[in-house]
DNA sequence: TGAATGATCACG
DNA sequence: GTGATCATTCAT
């Protein structure tokens, strides 16, 4: 029996929050139908003192998400033309997010396909910004909780070994100085799904 | 390797 | 108001 995620999940430190949500099923539940999907792959943004979080440039419009409830959305545009899903971690007030970087498509496939455009499997949410686009989330969901997003994160009982989880530094965040260095990134070390087949720097495990 | 494309924020 | 920048993706 799946079991939802509930804030109390996401009120812990980010960096956990981001490795245990690997081997979570991601859902969206639409009139059209369920969506789901793995989650293979996370990133970690933590306090106004990390130069990667948008929060390093303290409470702004934009950063007011990332200092609401734990379990709540924080969805922005980036380029211009996708979208980020991010839920927000630990107390109040305490800037900080993860971010889910990429999927294995489970339930709904052939919508996923219909709105990537490919049939391939390994191209439908193998990116955060591809994930976005499969499963219809956009800004409208911005600040708002996984219920009244009608879209949450379950635990389907499956165990994500240690030794499958794989650590690296962020994408695309090569401003952020020395925290563009930090392990902060995670994802299943053998999954085909995540965005970039092979990791770079970092650690292994942990 | 670079274009696409628009929200955001620091300026003043 | 203006301009630089951007937690990406895709085609060249």
């Amino acid at each position: 029996m799946p079991r939802k995620l509930t804030a109390c999940f996401f009120e812990r430190p980010t960096l956990e929050v981001a490795r245990e949500l690997l081997g979570k099923y991601f859902v969206v539940k639409r009139s059209g139908g369920i969506l789901s999907g793995k989650i293979v792959e996370t990133e970690a943004y933590i306090g106004e003192d990390d130069l990667a979080c948008h929060a390093s440039k303290g409470r702004t419009p934009r950063t007011e998400t990332l200092y609401a409830k734990a379990g709540s959305l924080y969805v922005y545009m980036v380029y211009g033309m996708h979208h980020c899903l991010n839920v927000v971690t630990e107390r109040v007030n305490f800037p900080s997010a993860v971010l889910i970087r990429a999927i294995e498509p489970c339930e709904g496939i052939a919508l996923m396909q219909k709105r990537r455009g490919t049939k391939s499997l390994h191209n439908l949410a193998s990116g955060p910004g591809k994930l976005c686009e499969a499963f219809g989330i956009t800004v409208k969901v911005n600040g708002k909780t996984m219920r009244e997003s009608g879209l949450w994160i379950e635990d389907r009982g499956e165990r994500t070994r240690p030794a499958d989880i794989a650590q690296s530094s962020r994408i695309g965040v090569d401003y952020a100085g020395k925290y563009s260095t930090y392990p902060w990134r995670f994802y299943v070390k053998k999954s085909s799904f995540i965005s970039r087949i092979s990791g770079r720097k970092g650690g292994d495990n942990g």
